[in-house]
DNA sequence: GATGAATGAGTGTTCATTCAT
DNA sequence: GATGAATGAACACTCATTCAT
């Protein structure tokens, strides 16, 4: 069994009141409007605290530095990402395999597109630090068993591949993110939808009929 | 006080000597070699010239401010890699197209290989300054006209609409440059090749299908 | 890469504690001391918070920029020079207008003697800037109201029209700040006083004499 | 006898040729035209040199350094000045004492209108080296003989005192020098001249009464 | 004589971080 | 716990000046 590899502390301290734990969130939401104003070039220490009303000292007694500040933004925002196309995919209506994929990527679209600018900074940051695997490692399991979520029980695909995990889920993202990153009209049309569905459905048919299931 | 009529030119002068072009592409190395090394926090002008054994002086004698000197490092090592992947595509001798699909692929992989963490920065700066399109232009292009390249003349694909390209450009980079960014162990394995092929041969071939051609 | 949205605000802080107040006095008397030795070039951020004995961030941290810092000091000596004149006028004894006159010019020799290095640096930089209007305006205004200030209550001249006001402050300003700046011996000598006084005397009534109101 | 202060080498060589006159002539025009259209914020010699034509060698072939440049732009500025006032008064018709004043306060008025930043410049400099004296020398006793340049024969004057043809020829160059750097717009008006009249005038005349020798 | 590529000390300014109060 | 004044290393960038060609 693997050791996990204990990451870096990153809070300086746990907060157990509720104060602190408001504290915790003025910083935080005030870090995701500088990041969404002003990009990574705004988002400085002092001005941060300043839009939190608190001062830089304060900022310092529940984050270690300016980077775990921005790790905690990140995990935040993710994991709301997550949560949003998770439910989207949960209460599905329709279970044919198109309607589903559709779900689940109008969810990720959705997810992407409000404080774009902000989310946009921060994924930048994190992938600058080699830490993408972290946090793109939930999404990664989500596709991983995409072929179950998708095919009806008698034609359910086996997991796939490791090389085909990663290619579905890093092709749908990457279409997203440039989309969201260089700010593309059609980012919400029903066109680029359509895309993006056929993307993941002819990827995943042309696995299942490799493997003698067609969809 | 710091405010002064700039005109906007990229360049500062265009080199007339020879010993001037040697300067530039020293100091287009150094830049490389620093981003490589350290990433774009270590990129700094004085780094820079230091490495490149220019004075700070001579390496502005050549380029505005430290955003042309990426700017002008982004055009050479695109152009670099996209000529790469011109060349693959034009010396393909198998003329199927998932032979062809494959040699580009191929030659896209081999082309974000070397100095990723180079590559890797520039294309972050760039994207974070907006100018990805112009960057990305070229490959945008390139992969309208993927229909007319890859069919045969009987069922060439008419032009792919803006979405699509899209589409599948930005999910082919993506896929790969997440691999390059994640030092991802199956880089080039063949298994990869083989998914990467996939991905863009089941989108053609659904987008042929569709439009009454199947390939 | 330096560009930043810049709030235009002139002093960062206000001061809010008795320790920040001190540090204030301190660097603009180290800008005073650091323009008196050595003028304007020797004028650096760097030298002024040296000799201030604080860092370079403190400086910054109550003065936005070296403009502000300059416009703050010149703002000081003004008040300071203008503040001696008004108490030397407001408390002149004989009430001739010759001796309210002489009064008042022995005040502006007087103001303009100590540290003239250091002023004659202020002026230069605020002319330069074309604020000497808003520095030089108390002065102005000051010499406007002259008519009624010397003449006796029958007498008493309507206000200066504005070529009036201009060319009696700026001729008068205007040969002590070349003594100072020339470093004439005869600056606080009798003699000089006295071609001073003859040179606003004769010109008020002059004015007068055209008004058909002899003082 | 006094030693004749010998001022440091200004110029490296004597230009003997037509060429060399030349290109001397064209640095400094261009200094001129650099100085006036951006101040001495931009008045760098490597600008001057490119307005010239000239490479920057070239430039250091002919001035020592950028001071030596502002000088002899100083001293050919100034001397065109005087050139102007003394023709102006030279040239008068009507003999009246006033006439004469007239002609004189408006000729220097011209002659500080034109290229009126570079000169503010050029002034501004020279001042800050404390070499002021050296060139306002020539005004200095231009003014020192105006006694006898005014009166009639009958009247005139004696020589005026050292703080006379002080106090007089400053407050004048003052109240120009003012206008000039605050833009005034009434510098060239009708009433503004007459102001001047007015504080020259007056002034003499104060002078001739002490001396029992009314105009 | 002329050129212009190269130099590098020096400037203004930022901002993450500390610590005495 | 909170504050915010103070710190100073680090950075981008300028420009007078030199000197090999």
């Amino acid at each position: 069994m693997a050791i996990k590899r204990q990451l870096p502390e990153i809070k300086r301290r746990i907060p157990r009141q509720a104060r602190a734990a408001e504290t915790v969130a003025a910083i935080l939401e005030a870090a995701a409007q500088i990041l969404e104003a002003g990009g990574l070039a705004a988002f400085t220490t002092n001005a941060v605290a300043e839009r939190a009303g608190v001062s830089i000292g304060t900022l310092y007694q529940y984050f270690v530095d300016k980077n775990a500040l921005l790790l905690a933004l990140a995990r935040q925002e993710m994991s709301a990402a997550l949560i949003e196309v998770g439910r989207a995919l949960s209460g599905a209506g329709d279970p044919a395999p198109e309607s589903r994929v559709r779900a689940m990527v109008r969810a990720m679209v959705h997810a992407f597109r409000g404080r774009s600018r902000a989310r946009k900074a921060v994924v930048q940051a994190i992938l600058a630090q080699g830490l993408g695997f972290e946090m793109i490692g939930p999404i990664n399991s989500f596709i991983a068993n995409i072929g179950s979520v998708i095919g009806p029980d008698a034609t359910r695909l086996p997991p796939l591949a490791r090389e085909q995990v990663f290619v579905l889920s890093r092709a749908l993202l990457g279409a997203i993110r440039a989309a969201v990153m260089e700010e593309q009209p059609f980012l919400q049309s029903r066109a680029f939808e359509d895309e993006l569905v056929r993307l993941v459905m002819s990827y995943i048919e042309s696995i299942a009929r490799d493997a003698g299931r067609p969809l």
